[in-house]
DNA sequence: ATGTTC
């Protein structure tokens, strides 16, 4: 039993779980997932107050979900999961997804291994840092002719993007949701919004944003790699970005009609950035329908970037590049889920968090059914990243962690590192850094993030996930 | 995260 200076106080359960019991408004207990020196408040980040907050809201079941990589976000903590009952009154909230609609992580393998890649790894880098587009505000890689051709986009997102012939149907089947949620409705999708999107397709954008050539460091479960595709020594190709513009203003929008709706429905939350509203109503229909359509934008994006990205390897090493996953980790999804042993439809908000289906899960595409669904969990520049997989105990929704998590805010670690140097101190270890500004590479200082190997035992610990394998960087391109 | 402050 300890309390922290918020006075939010946490219980250790279990290892790797802690419990915040209800108090006040709240009407479920928090959950966090964490080691003592992964709690939140260990680092001053008032993440816990946010997971109180969001037990408050109408609707809410279980708990309070906070994963081991929690830190502070708009309203709701990134890290957390949070799943409302639809047939409740249950609400849909943009803040418990995040203004990246659909931000994940794209994990490729190549055919070639990291001793034969060495040679040519740095012409590899030269390629991709002049062909990624980044950087904030930056076009990409494919230029839409106009709201009509957006729409196409925003209804078949990366299975719209292999039509027009950027990526191989094989791909689809390692994409979450094959590529596409069905439930987008472009309509819901503001004229600003898709203005800002026409000419960002195919681009990483900025923060904490890349693509990073790595290679499989460690395999703990082969035979669970050997159906993601990896193996020991195997070059791959780790794309994290998200819907940019578009789902900004998505966000944006969406946030201020439902901020407008609160009394209407008489919702009485405790932050103004939980603006919510309940499934079933025509603001919170309205959100789902358009978060699905960016969501669909965000995976066209990663598409075209993986388009990009085979196309170097074609050229510096003459290897082709598959798919071993798709992960959006800012996301709201309607599920079925067992609450009280009755199953209910849910609204599951993971916000820096993904799905993770454990094996036999009816929801897996056929050729997963057996392994279990791939979570990709990205460290930070020249740390390690992992490949887990889900597991049958996780009574978070299925849910697990989605990276590092941040410590400090972008404003200390420009007081505390040199871009510069952080770039010499890369090098010197043989990692290939091709930044997009000094400013933006000292904002994402390694030392600015949790350790990403403790998230992961943490992760494991919890009984959330089990690992699969480790991958090490050779090479970031920074957006 | 973000045309990095409508």
């Amino acid at each position: 039993m300890g309390t922290t200076d918020m006075d939010v106080t946490v219980t250790e359960e279990s290892p790797f779980r802690f419990r915040i019991d209800r108090q006040g408004a709240m009407r479920v207990p928090g959950v966090v997932f964490a080691s003592r020196e992964l709690l939140p408040q260990a680092s001053g980040d008032r993440a816990l107050e946010q997971v109180v907050n969001v037990a408050t809201l109408p609707g809410i079941v279980r708990a309070s979900f906070a994963m081991p990589d929690v830190h502070w976000g708009y309203g709701f903590p990134i890290g957390g999961v949070a799943a409302t009952d639809v047939d409740a009154g249950g609400v849909v909230s943009p803040g418990g997804v995040g203004f990246d609609i659909s931000c994940g992580v794209r994990l490729l393998a190549a055919g070639i291994q990291q001793a034969e890649l060495a040679p040519r790894l740095k012409r590899l880098m030269d390629i991709l840092g002049d062909t990624t587009p980044r950087g904030a505000g930056r076009g990409g890689l494919w230029k839409l002719s106009g709201r009509a051709q957006m729409e196409k986009l925003l209804t078949g997102g990366a299975r719209y993007a292999v039509e027009r012939g950027h990526g191989v149907p094989q791909d689809l089947g390692r994409c979450e949701d094959c590529g596409a949620l069905t439930t987008a409705d472009p309509e819901q999708v503001g004229q600003r919004a898709v203005e800002r999107g026409l000419h960002q397709v195919g681009s990483l954008g900025s923060g904490n944003h890349f693509l990073e050539v790595q290679a499989v460091d460690r395999v703990y479960d082969e035979r669970t790699a050997t159906a993601f595709g990896l193996r020991d020594g195997q070059v791959c190709v780790m794309i994290h970005c998200g819907s940019r513009g578009l789902g900004h203003q998505v966000c944006t929008d969406h946030v201020r009609v439902m901020d407008h709706s609160l009394r209407a429905y008489g919702i009485v939350i405790p932050d103004r950035q939980l603006a919510c509203a309940p499934v079933v109503s025509p603001p919170g229909r309205d959100y789902l329908g358009a978060m699905a359509a960016a969501a669909n934008y965000g995976r066209a994006n990663r598409q075209l970037l993986t388009e990009a990205a085979r196309r170097a390897f074609a050229t510096a090493a003459g290897v082709g590049v598959d798919l071993v996953y798709d992960v959006s980790h800012n996301m709201a999804k309607i599920e079925t889920h067992e609450v009280d042993g009755v199953p209910r439809p849910l609204c599951v908000h993971r916000k820096g968090a993904t799905l993770a289906l454990p094996p036999g899960h009816p929801d897996l595409p056929e050729d997963l059914a057996e392994a279990g669904q791939p979570v990709l969990v990205p460290g930070t520049m020249g740390t390690a990243s992992y490949v887990m997989v889900g597991t049958s105990g996780n009574d978070a929704f299925f849910s697990a962690c989605h990276g590092a998590g941040r410590v400090w805010s972008r404003h200390r670690a420009l007081r505390e590192v040199r871009g510069e140097e952080l770039h010499s101190a890369l090098e010197s270890r043989g990692i290939v850094v091709r930044p997009s500004s000094w400013r933006g590479l000292a904002e994402e200082a390694p030392a600015a993030y949790k350790d990403v190997d403790a998230v992961a035992t943490a992760t494991v610990g919890a009984g959330l996930t089990r690992l699969v394998a480790r991958l090490i960087p050779l090479g970031v391109v920074k957006g």
